[in-house]
DNA sequence: CCGGAAACTTCTGTATACACTTTCCTCATA
DNA sequence: TATGAGGAAAGTGTATACAGAAGTTTCCGG
């Protein structure tokens, strides 16, 4: 396996913390969560710094890590910027996307509607992720991205629960598509549009499972 | 000293990465650099994982850190990034500013004249920044916050070299005198302008001086 | 003389161990 | 009963030590 355990451990922190497995506000004693992983405190340290530059743990120093408390407003602010930056990368993308990038991002919807006929939530959640991403990418910001890619992480339990329903099955296939058309046209406003549609759905969707 | 060695390396090495001392794509020895900075590797590993989350360094599995490629190019992305997300850190600061807010705001800036009139550079820059937070904090968006703290930060050691220069004082006084003045009239629109401004000041003067 | 594999070196990733700080409890005192 | 000093317990921060992966050199067969 190529993955180191402090990045196996961030992954496994990140459910527990939203399966509410660890509450909000609640002091993280390393010593038992490393047990609880079965690995030592030291990659453990390295994955919680990795989820406090995602806001889902603060640290104070001499006194630990304590789980970030995660509202509806939490959610509100995370998507608020997802909005912002992701109009930023969607129409830079849109001035540098080449035919190739575009075939590539074509091949990875057909893999999220692949993978959404199996119905394996993690492979729909992989896929789906790099889809979007592949978009950011092509925007040629890799602070940007990286940004990006937190917001997503900090939520990224969630959206298992989205992808869960099959009611929602279509209309990701159909935002995709919506993206995927304005991409072609080199149209950023209209895939700014779309990409928000497909964002304000899964924020509805996530919010309504959020104290406040 | 209430400052962990890890916080305080990370400090060191963003001195010693913007200075050139580490020099761009050059593979991070952990053990040679935790020596010149008389500590163990483990607090220094946690120092690059900060640093990566700034985008200063970037991570391989098992290959080890690398010291990234700063063109300008790459501080013109921070500059946008830092302009999209403070417009609304502002914005959202002019909605929810109490007067109270605005008073401390005022004694901070008075803060940055004294510092400016001693010349002390480390002073000047903590001033500085502390004026800027403080309007950002205001929004209410702890994650934006955060994410402004992460951009300031990949460029903080250039802004020592823009204090350097006495002439710049005055423009710093005047910005700052613009930019509350557009608080206190809770003027978002002049606010942003006023903050714009003053950024688009520092990023000649760095960029000046990075290769590309 | 060259390509490739095996041994060696170097460095990362992680476990263990310990010093120092914070926190909590106890108990004497007003 | 409330309060604060003192000390024990718990937990963080970091140094040291070691296993294993990546990179490098050496050596052999072609």
């Amino acid at each position: 396996m190529p993955t180191p355990r402090s990045t196996r451990a961030a992954a496994d922190i990140r459910i527990d913390l939203l399966s509410g497995e660890l509450r909000a506000g609640q002091k993280i004693v390393q010593e038992s969560l490393a047990a609880r992983y079965g690995i030592s405190r030291i990659p453990l340290r390295e994955a919680l710094a990795q989820l406090q530059a995602e806001g889902l743990v603060v640290h104070e120093p001499n006194r630990g890590y304590f789980v970030a408390r995660l509202r509806a407003e939490d959610m509100r602010e995370v998507y608020r910027l997802r909005e912002i930056l992701e109009a930023e990368a969607i129409t830079r993308a849109c001035r540098h996307l080449s035919e190739a990038d575009i075939e590539r991002i074509v091949r990875i919807a057909d893999d999220v509607e692949s993978a959404l006929s199996t119905g394996d939530l993690a492979r729909i959640g992989a896929a789906n992720r790099s889809f979007h991403f592949a978009v950011f990418e092509a925007a040629g910001m890799p602070r940007l991205t990286r940004i990006l890619a937190g917001l997503w992480d900090s939520t990224e339990a969630y959206r298992g629960l989205y992808f869960q329903d099959p009611a929602n099955h279509q209309h990701i296939i159909d935002e995709h598509a919506a993206l995927l058309d304005a991409l072609r046209r080199r149209d950023a406003k209209d895939a700014v549009v779309a990409q928000a549609a497909h964002r304000t759905l899964s924020l509805r969707n996530v919010s309504d499972r959020l104290p406040d």
